[in-house]
DNA sequence: TTGTCGGCCAATCGCCGACAA
DNA sequence: TTGTCGGCGATTGGCCGACAA
């Protein structure tokens, strides 16, 4: 945990917030200012530049949001995506009400909130859809005033200190002790003719709630202390905590060092779980032309589903290809310091072109690692900070070279410009693995590693419909592989629904063998023979597996389907393709399922020390 | 605060334990149950009947819920109502996805559940809307089974005390003064020939959360108490607690003085007012014949919006017309006692004729009374309890006289009778006041008043669209009415409804241990000697799992069905194929929906040491 | 029968400088 | 410069019976 001290009164030394924000990639922030004017609710439309240092303190150093009036990109499928996650329901629960996979908005309001129930950070975004803005529209017609125009703080944040909490500071048994610098720069001046100068601070936390604390200069030798209060402000934030200061008090702010499981308040997830239309809300908002609400947490794992609408443009007209060298920077749960890594994309493809035809939602960007619900051995999936793809040379540690020639087994190159994209890639349906190159943490047992790999499509049912290449990933360290306990199926059955039919019938896929065996008894139980196996019959057999995706059945390899299934659903295939917006099926689009492996191959370390781990390379 | 004890080994104390329900209006319960089994989730099918006591104890005495398989009455317009206390936006902002003012239901599932935030009590009812229902169904047609049929604690509850909480036992110097005859009739014996007996007591509250405490017999003169781990529960549960008991273990629910204000937790409040249209979930429904789930706080003060069908009915052939005296019962947020109050019915209209026109909510029913947001002082709004009003006779205390003439200014007394109904009074628009006539509390300085006027329509430009006059009612204080505990049966067996039968049955699953033992049970139970058995006699049983999904009976292993099933349902092949929402797409898979399930041929078992693993064949 | 209190012992809190990394 | 620790006084926790309502 760490400290930031921040005083608006000076704002010199923009090296030293600049180095600050790298170091606080986890902790508390602390920050004084010194501006008077009363203390701002959070719905107060002005808000002070010391809570705005604060928030960002608080949400790390890769956060970056839009500004009000800058036209952005939201990603329903991305929202839906988000949601589902704390979600009961499947996403195939949830409609989408025909929203279109991109829907191009203009900031009317950027909230920076902070959850009540355990100080992280979030933002209540509210939109207004734009229709006029096209995919096509050329970035001149914009201007390009909003570029990179985020509401990020200024370099030139004044004082702000950061501390990682020790034991001492934490523990019941003291005070925190407070660096030199840190309170000669931050805090009220002492009078030091005294014996034990001492004064009481007040410092205001991101919810407004003042915290006092007295703030002594004593021992031998001498050093800043705060001690009265300190202990109650450990234990009420839960032995977190950061402190900023604004309005001529102290400011506290709190960021943890792991993720939060819940970054958004409860009472927000649950509007997105509770309820399985919560789109709707766009939907009906697009049709009013009225705004809308998105919530989002920076710090929580999820991909950003609201992108600058310049990027996005810039993405379009700049598509990641296959062979794309990139590197991508991260942030370790339980780490101080920032991680690289590098690869190459392998792969491309519509992520649901049932339901989202077209989106490019993670197909043209995508967002930090997502580490939580891991542990720290394993790291399932990596994203894409989807701004740093292409700011090569803009402070950025995103690389992005030309394609290379890299290329392995008989991989036709033609991605189509509007399909290309970077997937996310995920160890559990993997077929290969990467070698770890480096170990995370020594004293954690296992290794960690940022899996890559591609799922193979097996089954040429589906052909034209499944773009099913996937992509690489990384891997750092560590190569445990993801097990999924969460087979808490207390049925040795599997349920299966048939469209249409409110009756389920249930499967014991232990007995079976194989897909053909799956065909074979679904036929029976449903008493449609021969009416599975042949395709041309019109039905086509889903099932939503663990992650509460929705996936076609006969990708997998038949024990890893039986590992990840937890419900099957027979459709139509006309049901399908409602599901499939105006797909196109052709060679091109087709192409991409015929190619299939996938190897990769671990290029050489270019670290020295450690800092940046090894860049990985993948290819096809 | 109070506290209730309740031991299930003893039941013979029926009186008792209505005392207690009596006494228990508002603080904790605290139980013991001497049963064994595993600690339940609140997802299992089945609850343990002292989690149900708990729940009920936790909700009060005048909380009353439908049953698994009740058709009940759904007032989105009362939902709206609750969900836009809590939001932002405005009912108006709220689509109403042109939904009828009242969709008749079927409760598929209600679960019982606890705020894990402040321990209130709340429920999950899900309901599948049953078009087939109309306001004009004969009360005949429905049989009378479902009457007063609510899953209320049954009569026989044991062993239960209440003690409101007092400055000792909440502060930190001592622990827990247990009234003696609560500690002889609830805890272990201890052994009293020892100088200061004393043993170690394990309760569990609503969410499973075990707590600890030392029970002890001391002092001069002896009296038992609650010693070590006691000021840790008052602290943990912030100084209000009630605890209840269960599963060999003790249990503790809690249930304060004050009416909460978050009755539900914020991840549900915040689902309803977060996104103003969560009512097109209930429309998705409806169309799509799905069920829907609709969240209710019994201890808030929000009026109930699913209510009994069998009452709704008799409400609308019993129409309550002006000058009807009535007399209702109420609990008083400070005071122990129950009071009452009675009135005069002197209006009725719609309450909202733009939005809802012929809505009966509120109009033929109402409910317990809102006083969350007032000052002890004042009273503003009554409700009727809906189901009472028509109860006289009953051991209600609802007295329903004929009209009188009692009449006032000159408002017309021509209602019809599909209009008539019971309006909610506010005082915030009376334009006359009624005296207050009884103190609630001498310490109190006001005086508490059920405050009861009437709105006088002054404009005409809604001359025939709003029947504008209200009632008015009056306070009684003081007076403690009868109890009125519904018996339920808390059942170790599983209910099956058979189509067309409006009489359900009840099977022990324990005593059976094939599927063709319950075939031969059904089939006994419903006289259908050989039809159930030979599926060519038209017959299929489903039945509803713990998921809420309805699955085919005989597709899981025995074990396992007899873990998930709630319900079991027996209906004609032409039934279930209804179920099955048309989806002809050609004649070959019409086949499959004409064939549907089921017979089930109960194979021996051929399991060795796991005697319930038995495969099952299913054919068809 | 039980609510409140004084007595009293133990545990913890939390402020101090010493000391050393 | 600052993390940890021993010392130690103050506070609180919490168990006991006395006493009286």
């Amino acid at each position: 945990m760490e400290i930031d001290l921040n005083d608006d009164a000076v704002t010199s030394e923009a090296e030293k917030s600049a180095s600050c924000n790298e170091e606080c990639e986890k902790g508390a922030a602390f920050a004084l200012s010194s501006s008077t004017c009363s203390s701002s609710g959070s719905s107060s439309a002005r808000v002070s530049s010391s809570y705005l240092e604060l928030w960002h303190a608080c949400a790390g150093p890769l956060t970056s949001l839009p500004k009000k009036g800058n036209v952005v990109v939201y990603f329903p499928q991305g929202h839906l995506e988000q949601a589902s996650s704390f979600s009961p329901f499947s996403p195939m629960e949830m409609p989408t009400y025909d929203l279109q996979p991109q829907i191009f908005s203009r900031v009317v309001n950027i909230q920076l909130l902070a959850n009540k129930e355990n100080d992280e950070v979030y933002t209540q975004v509210t939109l207004l859809p734009r229709a006029e803005y096209l995919e096509g529209k050329e970035l001149e017609e914009l201007g390009t005033d909003e570029e990179g125009n985020e509401a990020t703080p200024t370099k030139s944040t004044p004082h702000m200190f950061c501390k990682t909490l020790t034991a001492s500071d934490t523990s019941t048994h003291g005070g925190f002790s407070v660096p030199r610098r840190a309170a000669e720069d931050c805090f009220p001046r002492l009078d030091y003719k005294q014996q034990r100068p001492s004064q009481e601070l007040v410092a205001k936390d991101l919810h407004g709630v003042e915290w006092k604390f007295r703030h002594i200069y004593r021992g031998q030798p001498r050093r800043h202390l705060l001690t009265t209060g300190w202990s109650i402000f450990v234990s009420q934030k839960n032995l977190v905590s950061e402190m900023q200061g604004e309005n001529g008090e102290l400011r506290l702010g709190i960021r943890r060092a792991a993720r939060p499981r819940n970054g958004l308040p409860e009472s927000i997830v649950g509007s997105q779980s509770y309820y399985p239309n919560f789109l709707s809300s766009v939907a009906n908002a697009i049709s009013a032309k009225s705004m809308f609400h998105v919530f989002y947490s920076p710090r929580a794992s999820h991909a950003d589903f609201v992108v600058p609408y310049q990027k996005y443009i810039k993405s379009i007209k700049n598509p990641v290809t296959i062979g794309t060298r990139f590197k991508m920077k991260f942030e370790m749960d339980e780490s101080p310091e920032r991680r690289c890594t590098s690869g190459i994309v392998t792969g491309m493809s519509d992520l649901d072109p049932y339901k989202w035809p077209k989106s490019k939602w993670r197909c043209l960007m995508a967002t930090k690692p997502s580490f939580h619900s891991l542990g720290p051995e394993v790291i399932q999936t990596a994203y894409f900070p989807y701004g740093d793809i292409h700011n090569a040379g803009q402070g950025s540690s995103i690389l992005c070279s030309k394609p290379t020639n890299f290329q392995r087994e008989n991989i036709p190159f033609n991605t189509p410009s509007t399909q290309s994209g970077i997937m996310r890639n995920e160890v559990g349906r993997s077929d290969i693995t990467i070698p770890n190159e480096q170990k995370l943490q020594d004293n954690i047992s296992g290794t960690a590693s940022l899996g890559a790999n591609m799922r193979i499509p097996k089954d040429d049912n589906f052909k034209g419909q499944v773009k099913a290449c996937k992509l690489f990933g990384i891997s750092l360290s560590g190569e445990t592989t993801a097990q999924n306990l969460q087979n808490s199926a207390k049925r040795s059955c599997t349920k299966v629904h048939k469209q249409g039919s409110l009756v389920g019938r249930a499967i014991d896929l232990s007995r079976l063998s194989s897909y053909n065996d799956l065909l074979i008894e679904l036929e029976r139980l449903f008493s449609m023979e021969g009416l599975l196996i042949d395709p041309n019959k019109g039905w086509r057999i889903l099932y939503t597996d663990s992650e509460n995706d929705i996936m076609v059945v006969g990708d997998d390899p038949w024990h890893e389907f039986c590992d990840v299934v937890s419900k099957i659903h027979i459709h139509t295939q006309d049901e399908v393709e409602k599901m499939t917006i105006g797909m196109m099926i052709n060679d091109d689009t087709q192409s991409c399922l015929e190619q299939a492996p996938v190897t990769m191959e671990a290029s050489k370390s270019s670290s020295v020390g450690q800092p940046d781990s090894s860049p990985t390379v993948v290819r096809m």
